[in-house]
DNA sequence: TTGTAGGCGTTATCAA
DNA sequence: TTGATAACGCCTACAA
């Protein structure tokens, strides 16, 4: 057991000054060759690195960033979590995740342990309680005390930060324009509750595309879904009083779900019913017939996160930046599940 | 912008001595009751909060895990560090990701770059290159330096240290045995490289299960795949060349590609040819038929890492613990990709 | 060229 | 009951 070695223990050992040994291993030309090479080697020897707590101490930042995410387990969040990881660790900051479970509290309380000193920015992606709640005074205040935060996804309008979300609206346009294109009839949207921005916007383009293309809405083909229950009977009662012929669903599972019942029930999949979903996960890729979907370029989304956020850390101390929202341009996927 | 307060801060606007401040706010029966009301008012006041980088400087610990996985995009991999954060959280760590993308050198790095004081302990599965190399130098120095760490899932007998482990031989050959009780006669294991310790226990069970019922082993019947490459022929030639009548995988993709292979092929799952897969992820219950698996019950095994780390942190100080290799149970689950 | 001193925020020990 | 001081590990302005 040989146990982390100071600068401290340099100086003792070598028997010079501590600021010495600091300045030599920086190679400052204060210190003259031979004492560097002395004190390099014996650094060297003892695999000696700095503490990084003491350096955050001294430099006022940590190089740690914050990430708080509703549920990891869902595809779309993991690749987010991939792209601010991948950026981050090229930057050289780690990233420390918390799950909020989808609680306000889980999410205030972590905020708040992390903003003490832990991190110096967050990324975060609101919980459905929060959302529901409207409740953003945990963010405020961190805004307020100098913490950056990045919001992706699943952002609000009440707080003034900077932001990275999809085009929910135009995508969910675009793919009920595609069932549209291809003959569909009786388009269905498939959805979770309101109070989720991302849902309200592709509900928002679900009606904007029958508006353009002069259908008229029938409320009786929107389905809102709980987003944390057992929803197959909901689901099952729908397509059987309602006639169908094509189903946008703001999400991978409700989409599978749906494919599934529907080929229960004895449709065909696309013929009978078109079906496209949002996220472009596994699932997606090993249905059967594969599933249509939106990309939402996860990843992509992260790594912008990550480097918005990155980018008004290090500038901090510069230039005031103005907040900027970068919109990610999701991509429609067509396979098997809809008809060209 | 209001930052944050300090107990130099405190100390000065009450004009008393930051050691008294400090003392009020533990309630330190030493410092009069008036002294501590009003330091305690003026704190929560200005929502005062200790500094977390100081406290881990100055007691040696930072309250922060640090985990290393080969994959966050991995359901096994996500369910386990769900269980790891929700425990760790529980307990009031953090929990700092690193990504090694199955590469040594970036598992290297990122433990090495942590352990310089950024956390206290580490949980790790160990890349897919560290195994092929089987190079755990860095693993050596660490512990080494007092450092712990907990292995999990992919491990090695080159280190000693906590583990937690799947009984991958046993419920491997549970799996076969059912379907050797299910009537099948020629069962095949596709599997990957022989250096993943996991495939290679899971090969042990399948060998084991054949011997125990005295069926001879073919060892055309075993398809070894990469685990990072396309391998949609491989398989379409194995099923194609090889009569066979249950499969079982070594993870869920391999079972859900074979099954979608075998069914292009003509073949009825599990009537002609049973699968059984392991890690009961979403593919699994949304498969059709829903795909028979091996529950690995990550989140437990998160769990149990991270129970094994922090008692151990904490126990550090006292009695030296010998390290303990945790076995998790995994559970065969019956769907309809196998005959019961 | 090298060393001293002060500070980052906190706590603990000891002195007043 | 309160305060001064040192320490955690590092850096840096300034002094020697």
């Amino acid at each position: 057991m040989k146990p982390k070695i100071t600068l401290k223990d340099i100086a003792r050992e070598l028997d010079v000054s501590i600021s010495t040994v600091s300045k030599a291993l920086k190679n400052s030309a204060e210190i003259s060759k031979d004492t560097k090479d002395k004190i390099k080697a014996f650094a060297k020897f003892y695999n000696y690195r700095p503490n990084n707590i003491a350096l955050s101490l001294k430099n006022k930042r940590t190089k740690n960033i914050g990430v708080i995410i509703p549920d990891i387990v869902h595809h779309f969040f993991t690749t987010v979590f991939r792209g601010i990881e991948k950026y981050a660790n090229e930057k050289g900051y780690n990233v420390i995740v918390c799950i909020s479970d989808e609680s306000n509290e889980k999410e205030v309380i972590n905020m708040e342990m992390l903003a003490n000193g832990s991190i110096d920015g967050f990324i975060l992606s609101l919980s459905a309680e929060t959302q529901l709640k409207n409740e953003y005074t945990h963010l405020k205040e961190l805004l307020d005390q100098g913490i950056p935060i990045v919001l992706f996804d699943r952002v609000t309008s009440e707080i003034e930060c900077d932001k990275v979300v999809l085009n929910d609206a135009e995508i969910a346009c675009e793919a009920v324009g595609h069932f549209i294109k291809a003959g569909s009839k009786r388009i269905a949207l498939v959805t979770t509750e309101k109070y989720f921005n991302v849902s309200e916007n592709r509900r928002i383009g679900y009606l904007d595309a029958l508006k353009v293309h002069n259908f008229k809405v029938d409320e009786n083909l929107i389905l809102t879904l709980s987003h944390d229950m057992e929803n197959d009977m909901l689901i099952t009662e729908f397509f059987q009083n309602n006639k169908v012929d094509a189903v946008l669903c703001v999400n991978e599972i409700f989409a599978i779900q749906c494919m599934s019942i529907i080929q229960e029930l004895g449709f065909n999949v696309p013929n009978d019913i078109s079906i496209i979903g949002f996220t472009d996960g596994i699932l997606s890729r090993f249905s059967v017939p594969r599933l249509s979907t939106v990309a939402q370029h996860g990843e992509l989304m992260g790594e912008t996160a990550a480097k918005l956020l990155i980018d008004r850390m290090e500038w901090l101390d510069e230039v005031e930046e103005p907040f900027k929202t970068e919109v990610i341009n999701a991509t429609l996927i067509k396979r098997g599940s809809s008809i060209n």
